[in-house]
DNA sequence: GCTTGACCCTGTAACGATTACAAGGTTTAG
DNA sequence: CTAAACCTTGTAATCGTTACAGGGTCAAGC
């Protein structure tokens, strides 16, 4: 005796918003599920799990696209798990790489912050430094730090 | 005698596509340049200072919209200077905020990595904790971390 | 003269992941 | 019976940048 789930309790119990399941369903993360009876889509243990394996995956700031390759492996029981942990570590660099970009850009950004006390923008000292500092790499798009 | 300068020798000059350059002025962060004869935008030293601003300021981290806040500032030199204050102050706790959180990522990373050497996807460590392990919270998009 | 390539113009769509609608139908609680 | 809360679909917004399409202008080389 199965249980069964509409598309909001998915949602409350993966933390997991209605319009992000549809959504991976249309990227086909997820297989179109039963529907019920007045067409409400109708979701199982085992999907409830795999938004669990998704969100989980997201959380850890894994794109979507490396999170299907993952599920597409753990649908292949059989397969070389090597493919699985070159994506974890292909992340984890990714990771380490941008958190140093950032802190990076915390450290200049801490140099000026403070510097102009209740002056006027004219002698801002921040300001200044947008104005006259070069950045370091001045190609294409370079140096351009999401958040 | 001012110099004046096309959008594509622009570029070259500030790392700035032309694309980027047309895009802040349509956001309103560079006024409308004057044309030239053929229509082309034409640009003097004033302007380029203006795109080294934004770009260093992108390069920073910092979104369009503060670096808006920015200039506007900068365009009315007797306004008290806490205002640019403020925004380089809580751009760089965002970013300490976004440090933590990537750190907080790697380390959970780093457990999982490298823990299945040469195995199946079925005994997979990284797969299983991606179904396994809860996240934790749970609440509607929290936990989900861009990059 | 005529072609080729490098510029410039405008407007639109893509990227990634999510959210927010509109406009409709259904269930559930009071 | 009615109002709120849910479901359906599709589309558009967010952010900053890039990539087109479809057109115009100009200089160098043949």
């Amino acid at each position: 005796m199965k249980r069964h789930y509409r598309i909001g309790e998915v949602a409350s119990r993966t933390g997991c918003s209605p319009e992000s399941i549809r959504h991976y369903e249309k990227l086909g993360l997820l297989a179109p599920p039963q529907r019920g009876e007045q067409g409400y889509r109708s979701y199982d243990q085992a999907a409830l799990a795999r938004i669990g394996f998704i969100r989980h995956g997201r959380s850890l700031g894994l794109d979507l696209h490396s999170i299907q390759e993952l599920l597409a492996l753990s649908d292949n029981p059989d397969t070389d798990c090597t493919a699985a942990d070159d994506i974890a570590s292909r992340h984890l660099e990714h990771l380490e790489e941008r958190i140093a970009a950032l802190q990076s850009l915390a450290g200049e950004l801490r140099q000026v912050v403070h510097q102009c006390r209740g002056g006027k923008t004219a002698n801002c000292q921040i300001i200044q430094t947008l104005y006259n500092h070069q950045p370091a790499c001045t190609e294409r798009g370079c140096g351009d730090v999401k958040a």
